[in-house]
DNA sequence: GTTATTATGTTACAATGGTTACAAATTAGA
DNA sequence: TCTAATTTGTAACCATTGTAACATAATAAC
């Protein structure tokens, strides 16, 4: 599975003079034709770039792991969230690999069962928290704060949820949008619970996020809540990012998965942090 | 067939007292989750609305003779060009008729046309409007502002276009955000073009909106732009909405449809202001 | 209330899309 | 060049969606 992520960095990098080979000229074609027309079926792509409806589908799987369309039984249909651009330091939510897209969704549905009725709740940037906004409960009456596209789109299906969003300049390797009066609008919002997300937690270096935009976004939406929750994949455990925005002992609740090391167990539990594992 | 047309008359004249059925009801909660969801399977809706997928699936028959929804093998799809949101005070653009549709699209077409390379332009609320957000060129340098879920969602699939959003609380009727914060982030942007909606235009009480909300971001976003173009179609012209936004003069230009009267033709002309009807 | 009309449900069957496993072809590396 | 890895194709089988015909239920008209 590992192999495929070079079609699609070949495909980020298109400008650059990259050899390519026939799957990757073919992958770009199938995208370019998924961006003119939303819908088309597998017969019709198998027959406009003259390989077999099976080639399709393992190309099309490809693009499924990589969020950029998706096969649902009959049609396909192009994710338009996939922008393509490099990120400010390489950080890019399309490197992350298909099985951590399984923990992210435990952890996200987790997450999510912690919201109650009635509560107003804040959702960072994130493809975990992405997670989050599309577990929530639907038909319960929630407002949600937030300011990526791609849990808007999510937001947006649950008629249920109130949609609150702070906007600003587009920065499409996070999918999210920030100014600086989307900090006074946050500042001016109250919240029972934040899901903020994190790039790196270290014990002595803090909690860390990989773009320096990031940062006064995240901390207005600490301030501005009352029980904070980090919900991180493990791995981010021990690493270190660019851009610091709070220390660990602001946080009260921690999701993550259960491939946490027992020294993280114990270093949450001594500081005092509610710790769920799923 | 002739007999479905009805179900259509009454599911666009909902807040008339009309006696309504139980269908009725069905299709127009169809439609509600069709407007959210882009795709649903035939299955789901048919659990949700509580009817067996036969039932469904003549209701689809229905949307698609009528240009609402198509059924493509296992998804649904909504048609786009059917913007639909129900308004504050009477003003339904469900109650646009199809004909007005390809109109919208003309008009939205035409205006986007008038959008150059490297332009920073604002896209108002509206159907018409996003429309043009919709026609935009492809693989252009080019900036937009908006605060409307619906023309993000169109903006999200050009990749040349640079998304700038003013966010805020989400108003279900005219599917936009807006809070005073917002007001001050578009104060602080320039752009060369602007591209505003009204819900009626009259000589004496000049251009109004629906909605008491809209008049501060349409204040905003003309004083933030240089050229001021005004598109609507030609049935808003002597309607007097209750909420006014700015003075006939205040616009330069203006694209609507060739329906317009002779009357209004020379009024615009006298204005000194540019009329393009398509 | 009775009848005619319309709406909905059920079932069996047809058509289409999807999956798996394996073979053939292509490509990459030494 | 030759071998190993990757990619693509084929075909049989499975799963899902769609269609048609008929029966039943609900509604409207008289």
């Amino acid at each position: 599975m590992i192999q495929y992520l070079k079609y699609i960095s070949v495909v980020l990098q298109k400008r650059e003079n990259v050899a390519v080979n026939k799957k990757t000229v073919r992958i770009n074609k199938l995208i370019d034709i998924l961006k003119v027309r939303s819908f088309v079926s597998i017969k019709e792509l198998s027959s406009v770039l003259n390989v077999s409806e099976m080639t399709i589908r393992r190309d099309l799987e490809i693009l499924k792991d990589n969020n950029i369309a998706e096969n649902i039984y009959g049609t396909t249909v192009y994710n338009p969230a996939h922008t393509v651009a490099k990120s400010e330091d390489e950080y890019n939510l399309l490197g992350e690999t298909k099985k951590k897209n399984t923990q992210k969704d435990d952890i996200g549905r987790f997450a999510a069962s912690l919201v109650n009725e009635d509560d107003i709740i804040i959702i960072d940037s994130g493809s975990t928290t992405e997670r989050i906004a599309a577990s929530l409960p639907v038909d319960r009456n929630i407002s949600v704060l937030c300011y990526n596209i791609n849990i808007l789109m999510e937001l947006r299906r649950n008629p249920g949820v109130k949609m609150i969003f702070a906007g600003g300049f587009y920065h499409s390797n996070t999918q999210m949008f920030e100014c600086p009066e989307s900090i006074d609008f946050i500042k001016g919002v109250r919240a029972q619970k934040v899901f903020v997300s994190a790039a790196g937690v270290h014990s002595q270096l803090g909690v860390t996020c990989a773009n320096s935009y990031e940062v006064p976004v995240k901390r207005a939406i600490l301030q501005s809540s009352l029980q904070k929750i980090l919900v991180t994949d493990s791995s981010k455990f021990d690493i270190v990012r660019p851009a610091f925005f709070c220390e660990l002992d602001q946080i009260d609740v921690i999701v993550t998965d259960n491939n946490l090391s027992e020294d993280w167990r114990n270093r949450i539990s001594e500081a005092g942090i509610t710790l769920y594992t799923v």
